[in-house]
RNA sequence: GCCCCCAUCGUUCAGCGGCCUAGGACGCCUGCCUUUCACGCAGGUAACACGGGUUCAAAUCCCGUUGGGGGUGCCA
């Protein structure tokens, strides 16, 4: 039997981090096992869909590397799910219901659901839809429901929890269950991979499977969450999770997928930063951990920092350079870059970032105006005895010598040995701005003379 | 309330009854390298939630406690 799984997405946000591991791990298993990845775009709520977001979760996926072999999209297979929904109701697998949500709250109490109160009535189909009546499912009093989960192991429910749940809403649009169980069995899914948060409707659907008539059910796997620093569910609004913005903020998609997969699955070897086709070659689901993970931005960092440095130096300059001109966050604005300004210094800028959007502040000072010193980086680097002197001696010697980078770090180097001062950090600070990042010399190297100079002494006044 | 799940360093993954005086990675700290920083290199810090069993032997199996999370919609 040939593997085949599926990512079901909802239109209604941003592809998420924590949506994206799903599919991360629905499509590491397909492509390990020789299956197919089906994208399965869950749309049936019209009010909460927005069509627009399809693309942008195309993109996301792409960005990843994701490709699917199969896509499908609900909204256009309403008649399959409408059908399986009257087949219930001629069984008596289903039945209308015009409980209104106060009144079944008012016989039951606030914390139970529904009581089945219409079971028998022979409630008729509304004339009209939006009629206040929907479809509901009716589910066995007796018994349990489960299924062997490959990451958890045994899960069952007992039936008698399980309440008649809606399968078509008054507007006459079926739920998602409906679809999901319809579309798993239509579709012929052999294994269901998918975030915890959706255990407790696998019995829903296990059951309407069963009514569909299937004699067997896919295997299920249900991820550990990603959480947030407090322990909670990776929400939109409370955190950082669009995938876009991620690739927006200068990281990597080889990075993001790999630190990705490392949330809830690790190699036996130890080795968390490889190449896609080693983990594809050892992933498996059974595999994979019980226990919610946190979302750790500063271990992305370091990963995509491993992957810039890994970049051809020809592929850097081209990635970074559209953020090179972006604003700086701490100095002025570097405006547009010169490209080929911009190339010499890629390479010192490539050693040390660990995301693009740090680019700006690396070579503000280079192409534009550097930040204003820290107070606590200049008493530290500039009170200390002599530096009046060394950068009196810099500037005299710099004002006639020879704009090239070799002599530059002569002239600074060579004018604090003199004097038995440490040059470096001073000339430093007074180029930059701050106390460190690139080398000092090859970039001096780039900018004209009397920029170089008016620096120094403006802080040469400031120590007076 | 009810249902379901989870529990190894601060974080993440490894460990699937003896190889564990618990390993890797991120973070943090120290040193080396060095024109600063970063990289790299060499070290260090730090965990089996608790209590009972089972067993010759438990981080590993079972039960309980505690703690955390998820769900509980005419969203998916």
């Amino acid at each position: 039997m040939t593997v085949r799984v599926r990512f079901s997405p909802a239109p209604t946000g941003f592809l998420h981090v924590g949506s994206a591991r799903s599919a991360l791990f629905n499509w590491l298993y397909a492509r390990r096992t020789g299956g197919t990845f089906i994208l399965r775009i869950e749309d049936t709520d019209a009010d909460r869909s927005r069509p627009e977001l399809v693309q942008s979760i195309y993109d996301s996926l792409r960005w990843l590397g994701v490709d699917w072999d199969e896509e499908y999209r609900q909204s256009e297979r309403f008649d399959s799910y409408r059908r399986a929904v009257q087949r219930f109701l001629d069984n008596g697998q289903g039945y209308y219901c015009d409980c209104s949500r106060d009144a079944v709250k008012a016989r039951v109490g606030e914390n139970a659901g529904y009581d089945g109160h219409c079971r028998d009535r022979g409630v008729v189909p509304p004339a009209e839809p939006d009629g206040g009546v929907v479809v509901r499912f009716r589910t066995p009093d007796q018994g349990v429901t489960g299924w062997d989960d490959l990451i958890r192991g045994r899960v069952e429910f007992d039936n008698s929890v399980l309440d008649d749940f809606v399968i078509v809403r008054s507007n006459g649009v079926p739920m998602f269950h409906v679809a999901n169980a319809y579309d798993d069995l239509d579709m012929a899914i052999t294994h269901v991979v998918r975030g915890e948060d959706l255990v407790n409707t696998t019995p829903r659907v296990l059951l309407l499977r069963e009514a569909l008539g299937a004699s067997d059910h896919p295997l299920y796997a249900h991820l550990p969450l990603i959480v947030n620093e407090q322990r909670k569910k990776l929400s939109k609004r409370r955190d950082d999770v669009s995938v876009g913005d991620y690739a927006k903020r200068g990281y990597l998609p080889e990075a993001m997928r790999n630190y990705l997969i490392t949330l809830g699955w690790g190699s036996k070897d130890d080795i968390e930063i490889r190449p896609i086709e080693e983990i594809i070659e050892q992933f498996d689901l059974v595999d994979i951990n019980k226990a919610p993970a946190f979302f750790d931005v500063r271990k992305l960092d370091h990963f995509n920092g491993e992957y810039i440095r890994m970049l051809h130096p020809d592929r850097f300059f081209e990635l970074s350079l559209p953020y090179a001109g972006g604003a700086s966050t701490g100095g002025a604005s570097t405006g547009g870059v010169d490209p080929e300004l911009y190339r010499k210094l890629a390479q010192f800028v490539q050693e040390r970032v660990k995301r693009f959007d740090e680019v700006p502040d690396m070579i503000d000072w280079v192409v534009g105006e550097p930040p204003e010193p820290d107070d606590k980086d200049w008493r530290k680097v500039m009170t200390k005895d002599g530096v009046s002197k060394v950068l009196d001696l810099v500037m005299e010697r710099l004002a006639t010598a020879e704009w090239e980078a070799d002599v530059l770090a002569q002239v600074v180097l060579g004018a604090g040995d003199e004097l038995g001062v440490k040059s470096q950090l001073p000339v430093r600070l007074a180029l930059t701005g701050r106390r460190s990042g690139m080398p000092l010399f090859e970039p001096m190297a780039e900018m004209d003379r009397a920029t170089v100079l008016a620096r120094l002494s403006r802080a040469r006044e400031r120590l007076d």
